[in-house]
DNA sequence: GCGCCACATTGCTGTAGCGCAAACTTCCGC
DNA sequence: GCGGAAGTTTGCGCTACAGCAATGTGGCGC
């Protein structure tokens, strides 16, 4: 049960820490499986735990009052999740589910308070992971106040390719499934426009798609398509 | 230059903090006023340091590429704001204006990672502020992704009733001035959209608006509009 | 290897909300 | 009190995208 420290010390959430002091927060923790599709918690489910993903995929997201889902992100190895406590939250705000088979490391509640206590590096690490995350979060609300489905389905792209892309000889595949309606869910599109859009790219030679599966195959096209500015040649022209 | 601590004792920042010690953090900041119109601090600038609203309202809002605005939030007093080097970036992130003349307190970014050092609690409580800014975001995601512009608006409306109203015997008015386009900016909707949307509300008597001006008078009323969900009815029609 | 199911595609129709232009209103400085 | 600037309203045309229905397709269990 106990987890060799050399697999974490170099992760954020230990950035700045001694192997040793390491140890003492790692011995804290229990690792479990979760499979493909199965919950690490649910939506308003009263918090028990915080999470360190050490391999898998994890997808974070919230269900409306209609009963959409919107995907408000993917957890990647290294990172924590599930960290609702720490920022003063007695209830998870959204359901963390295993995308493909996944190991996570899991602390008790308790632990927070003693641990951060005692170690006040953790609180600043997480601090800065809650901040980077507080990024995202509004550089997609600008996202989605500015661009059209088009830009956004292809930054969404493009951040997973970052984030949790596999490259071949083919292009940047995603090392877990994704399906049109997953995109939609991420863009605030609808899973027929999402399908549409990649019909169109894959015409253009820009990717080459499949069920569950987008192997981009022109990064920097699409690079360039995420980041144009719609008529940029009128503007052009008007200030000529 | 020295700040009473009584002020500012019971603000989430100094949360647990025993007078004495929140008056050293004290000590290091000097306050300063910044006019209507003017900006605390610019998207892109370097961060030169963190700051602490006492009195005012100052808007952060981000600017694209393409020149649009969108506006991240309202700070209203007694709130951090400008924390940027705590999440660990070196330019902010977005610009801060003044929306009426206020008053801030100001550190030196040098001041943070000493501050912390000697008292933890600083960065909890702060991790909790930058959480619940976490929750707004993506709440504020999910409500991009699936509500109309109108729900969207009722919304943002609602918020800064919350967050700013004052109520008077004719409904709940905010204590700065707000525009159209402001609304816009906080919605992802046009100027076009907001003003017919509030010309309607206007005719069934929800609210009573003018120029920078929205008076709340019937809030349960756009509570409702809010939170309605679209179809409900035909939902009902099929279940029955 | 067959059949099924989940996922994906595509055509068609409808509409929310954008974009622009023109006119109107409120406020402020002089 | 006048003039202008800033903010707001409103009409009209247009388009991006949603919504729905019908059809296609890849993959897995048996």
């Amino acid at each position: 049960m106990s987890i060799d420290s050399s697999l974490v010390a170099h992760l954020p959430l230990f950035a700045g820490f001694a192997p040793e002091t390491c140890e003492i927060v790692l011995r804290e923790a229990h690792s479990l499986r979760v499979a493909k599709g199965k919950a690490a918690f649910e939506q308003g489910e009263e918090v028990h735990a915080f999470f360190l993903l050490l391999h898998g995929h994890i997808r974070a997201a919230k269900m409306t009052p209609a009963g959409e889902q919107v995907i408000v992100r993917y957890v990647s190895s290294g990172e924590i999740f599930g960290v609702a406590q720490a920022i003063g939250l007695t209830h998870y705000p959204a359901t963390a589910i295993a995308v493909e088979d996944s190991v996570i490391l899991s602390w008790p509640v308790a632990a927070w308070a003693r641990l951060t206590a005692q170690f006040p590096l953790l609180a600043a690490n997480t601090l800065k992971t809650v901040g980077g995350r507080l990024q995202e979060a509004h550089h997609r609300v600008v996202e989605m106040s500015t661009e059209q489905v088009e830009q956004r389905i292809a930054h969404a792209r493009l951040r997973l390719a970052d984030q949790s892309g596999r490259k071949s000889d083919h292009g940047i595949a995603i090392d877990f499934p994704l399906s049109r309606q997953d995109i939609a869910e991420m863009t605030g599109a609808t899973i027929f426009t999402v399908s549409r859009t990649l019909s169109n790219w894959e015409q253009r030679g820009l990717i080459d798609s499949g069920r569950q599966r987008i192997m981009l195959r022109e990064p920097d096209a699409l690079r360039a398509l995420a980041e144009a500015i719609p008529d940029e040649d009128k503007r052009a022209i008007g200030k000529s």
